[in-house]
DNA sequence: AGCATTTATTTACGCGCGTAAAAAATATAT
DNA sequence: ATATATTTTTTACGCGCGTAAATAAATGCT
C-alpha cells in the first residue's frame, strides 16, 4: 500500500485515472458505474486507502445514508438486543446507523429527535418512550423525517408501526396457565409508561372473560425504568400482606417477574410447578436473562427476528418510496410460548 | 415563534442584526462573545428555531465537537450503564457523543474505528474488545485520534487508561470468603477474551499465596460473549462430575456467576451462607442484575461513577492539551465489597 | 460498419460554514 | 477625556464534494 496521503477526491480521481464526477457517482452507488470502472476504482481503493469526507458528502446530498435508531432505554437488554440486529441489517444495506437511547427521559428523547433532524437521515427507526413521550414533538418529527415506529405504537404517528401482538402474548400465557393449574392474576405497575402494558392488561381481561374466569389485577406502585426493583418491592408487599388472590401469577413483563422471583426467594417462597412450590409465575417478553433466573421463567417470546427484519424492510421501502407510504401500516407479530421452570 | 424557515447562518445573522462571523463564533463557544451579544443571539434563537448545518460546520473546523464512545458489547448491561453515564457527561460538556458497540466482533471494532476516524472526533473513549482486538489497528487509530481507553487496558496504547483495580476486587472477595468460611476456588473461562480476567486470576493466585492457602483454578470451556450460558454449562459439568474442590466458589465475573446460580438451581443445590446451603458463591463487577439473582450475589462493585467521571475528565484534558498528554496515564479505581445473600 | 444507447469526461457552479486580516466600534482603565 | 484593550464588522477566500449540462468516448445491436 502506497503511503502518500490523499487529501480529496480530486487527488484520488487523478491517481485512478478516472474523473472526479465518476468517482463521486461510485461512492453514491457502486453499481451505478460500469463494472470495469468499478473494478479500477476498487483496485485503487485498496492501494491508497481513501475515504471521502463525509461532511462534504452529506452537505449537498439531498438525502444522507444515515439511519437513526432510537430506543427508550438501552440498559434494558431487550432493546440492546433488538438494536444490535437492526444495526447489522442497516450496515449490510449500505447505510450508516447511529444508535440513541432516550434513557427513559422525555427531554432526552426530544433532544435526540432534534439532533436527528439536523443529521438529515434517510430514515429513522424509533421505539418511543410511549406514554412518557412528548407526543406533539414526536408527531412533528415524523412529519419531517421518514420514520418507522417499533415496539411502542403511537396511534397515527409515523409511516408505519412494527411490533408484537400483545394479545397473542397474553392469550397464550393465560390459556396455558389456566389449563395446567389455577387461573392467573395479573401483576403489573399501576401506572405503566409503556403502552404495551395497557394492551396486555386488556388482553388479560378479555381472555379471562372468554374462559369464563374471574380476573384479578394486582397493581403495584413505582415509576421509572427500574422494573426489577419495582417488581421486587411490589411483590414483597403483596406477599407479606397476603394480598395475592391466586397461587398463579402472570407478570406484565419479564423484568417485573425477575423482581418478583427475587422477592419470593427472599421470603423463602418456592416458585415453579413442582410439588413443593407454592406459586407459579409466568410473564412476557423472553428477556435475555429469563432463561437464567431461578427458576427459569416461563414466558411468551417476542419474535425479535421478524420484528427487526420487518421494521428495517419497511424503512427501506419507505426510503425508496421517497419518504411516504400509501397508508400507514401496522404489523404485529405473534408470540411464542416458552415453557420453563417457573410455571 | 415566527414560522419563516431560516436557510442558513447568513439569514439568521441578518434577523439578529449581528454579523455572521460573530454568530459562527457563538456556536463555536457561546462564551466567546460578549454577554450582551450572546443574549441577543439567544433571544433570536428562541424566536426563530435555527440550527447550523452540522455538515458544513464540521467540514472546515479543525476539530469537531464529536466524541466517540465504543464499548465491546452493548447487550451487557454493565456497558450499557457506563455508556449512559459517559454519554451524559459529554452532552453536559457541550459535545456530541456517538455510541458504538463492537458486539464482540473484531471486524466490527475495526470498522467502527475506521468510521470514527472519518468523523474526525475531538476525542474517543474506547473500551476495546481486549485480546480479541486487532491490536495494530487500534494502535494506528490511537496514533491519529485522541483516545482514552477504559475498562480493558492495552499496554502502551492510547493517551491514558482508566479502569478498575482488579487486585482490589479479588483481594476483597478472597479475604472476605476465606475469613468467613473455607477458601474459594476460582471459576473462570479457560480462554478469556477480556484482559481483566487474566489480572483477576493472577490476583487470586497472589492473594491465596499471601494467605498461605492452596489455590484452585476451575477452568471451563466456551467462547464468545454469552457468559451466562458458558457459566451455566460449565457449572453443570463441574457440579455433576463433582469436580469442585471447595464449597466456596469465586467467579471471575457476575455474568458467569449468574449462569452458575442457574445451574445450581437446576440441580437443586442451595447457594448461600445459611445452614441448608452447600455452596457459597461470590464474584466481581456488581452487574446491574446481581442484586436480583436468587440468592442475590455477593460481589465486588466497580466504582462506575469514578471510572466514567475520570475517563471523561481525562479525555477533556487531552482534548484541551491538543491531543497529547505528557505521558501515558493509568488510573485504577478500587472496588467496594457488596455482601449479599450468596456468600 | 454504422447507428443508437449507455457511460464517462469536462467544465463550472454552489452548498453552508470556518476562518483570516484589517477596519471599525465598543468597553475598560487611567 | 484619552489611551488601551477587547469585541464586532467587513470583506473575502476556501473546504470537499454534489450535481447539472454539454461533450466525448465506449459499448451494444443490427
Amino acid at each position: 500500500m502506497s503511503q502518500e496521503k490523499i487529501r480529496n477526491m480530486d487527488e484520488f480521481a487523478a491517481l485512478c485515472g478516472i474523473s472526479r464526477p465518476t468517482i463521486s457517482k461510485y461512492f453514491n452507488d457502486p453499481n451505478s458505474v460500469r463494472p470495469s470502472t468499478r473494478g479500477r476504482i476498487e483496485a485503487a481503493l485498496k492501494e491508497y486507502d481513501y475515504r471521502p469526507n463525509i461532511y462534504a458528502m452529506n452537505q449537498n446530498r439531498r438525502l444522507t445514508k444515515n439511519i437513526g435508531i432510537v430506543v427508550p432505554y438501552l440498559a434494558d437488554p431487550f432493546f440492546a438486543e433488538i438494536a444490535r440486529v437492526i444495526e447489522r441489517r442497516c450496515i449490510d444495506a449500505g447505510f450508516t446507523p447511529t444508535l440513541f437511547s432516550s434513557h427513559g427521559e422525555q427531554g432526552l428523547e426530544c433532544d435526540i429527535l432534534d439532533t436527528l433532524r439536523s443529521l438529515r437521515p434517510a430514515g429513522v427507526l424509533l421505539a418511543p418512550l410511549g406514554r412518557a413521550s412528548d407526543k406533539k414533538h414526536v408527531e412533528d418529527f415524523c412529519r419531517d423525517v421518514p420514520t418507522i415506529l417499533f415496539d411502542s405504537n403511537i396511534e397515527g404517528v409515523g409511516a408505519a408501526f412494527v411490533g408484537s401482538d400483545n394479545f397473542s402474548f397474553v392469550s397464550q400465557t393465560v390459556e396455558y396457565l389456566s389449563r395446567t393449574g389455577s387461573a392467573p392474576c395479573f401483576f403489573e405497575m399501576s401506572d405503566p409508561a409503556n403502552p404495551n402494558a395497557n394492551k396486555r392488561r386488556h388482553a388479560y381481561l378479555e381472555m379471562m372473560r372468554r374462559l369464563n374466569l374471574e380476573p384479578h389485577l394486582v397493581k403495584i406502585d413505582g415509576t421509572g425504568w427500574g422494573f426489577e426493583e419495582i417488581g421486587r418491592a411490589g411483590a414483597l408487599k403483596v406477599l407479606k400482606e397476603d394480598l395475592l388472590p391466586t397461587d398463579t401469577v402472570l407478570c406484565s413483563n419479564d423484568r417485573l417477574a425477575i423482581g418478583f422471583l427475587s422477592a419470593c426467594h427472599e421470603l423463602g417462597i418456592r416458585v415453579g410447578r413442582d410439588e413443593d412450590c407454592t406459586i407459579r409465575l409466568a410473564s412476557h417478553d423472553d428477556h435475555p436473562y429469563s432463561r437464567f433466573t431461578c427458576p427459569s421463567l416461563t414466558t411468551a417470546a417476542h419474535d425479535y427476528e421478524s420484528v427487526s427484519d420487518h421494521a428495517v424492510e419497511t424503512l427501506f421501502r419507505l426510503i425508496e418510496a421517497g419518504g411516504r407510504l400509501e397508508r400507514r401500516e401496522e404489523t404485529l407479530f405473534a408470540a411464542r410460548l416458552i415453557m420453563r421452570g417457573s410455571a
